[in-house]
DNA sequence: CCTTGACCCTCCAGTGACTGGAGGCCCTAT
DNA sequence: ATAGGGCCTCCAGTCACTGGAGGGTCAAGG
């Protein structure tokens, strides 16, 4: 197969697969034409990248996923940590968005949208450092 | 007032404050020594920003709200626009992280996390190009 | 006068995970 | 011979900083 095979086929642009190449996620072979000549077992492991990235795994995560795939003497205790801590990651940046979110949402709900330059979004972010009143 | 005052007062690490100078979002003085000569207004310029920022609002989105802010005939409309389209964007970021959450927060619970290799989250995440199984 | 230490400066490189584009080779069909 | 699509490498850019090297400035203390 051809990079246009596997990237149709795994639904990565050539550009990523290049990219997994490069940092060493992926070895496909060559032809001799210095085309990269990927097998059923690129592809699959090109698979096993896309879904883990779609899960929001780094690089990092999946190259340790990939190596646990891999390993047939793993523990999923190894495994399940991983996904543990990107779990843990994920409801920080939940809650994080949520704050904002709610935040924002209220200022927008406040805000008339109209002609008029009054405007409690701006009021709420020019508020953060105490102007000296008179003391 | 130097750069490590405003930092301490605005919350801003120094590099950040620099880094806002380099793309224009403040214009400090300064004095005859090099140092960077921050006013009042300076230093209200960069709360505003880390409000902003924190708000999730990108560089550009700031430098759109700073100049609203300073436009006395801004249309309050304009404003609301801004925070709008941020708040579809962190919509769809939240959306997006919960969904992924739900998935792996399954496979997380399928997980026995013991000394064996048997692991739902490695099947799964191999589980995404179809095998070519006899036919 | 010299040193110490905290502060400040600029410039360069790196982060994560790609993405876009230039410039050029390969292959098939006409 | 040519046209087109696919493939190659290499370089630069994204976003919003962050770290570090190498060096100047300033006030206090010996």
């Amino acid at each position: 197969m051809n990079i246009g095979d596997v990237s149709r086929r795994s639904g990565l642009p050539a550009k990523t697969i290049r990219y997994y190449e490069e940092i060493g996620l992926i070895r496909p072979a060559r032809s001799p034409n210095g085309y990269r000549s990927f097998r059923e077992s690129d592809l699959h492991r090109l698979a096993f990248l896309g879904r883990a990235r779609a899960l929001g795994f780094t690089i990092e995560e999946c190259r340790a996923l990939l190596a646990l795939y891999q390993d047939d003497g793993r523990e999923s205790a190894q495994v399940k940590q991983i996904a543990e801590d990107h779990l843990a990651r994920i409801d920080d940046k939940i809650a994080q968005l949520q704050s904002m979110r709610a935040t924002l949402a209220h200022l927008v709900s406040c805000c008339a949208g109209d002609d008029r330059p009054d405007c409690p979004i701006l009021d709420d972010l020019s508020a953060g450092v105490g102007a000296p009143h008179d003391g």
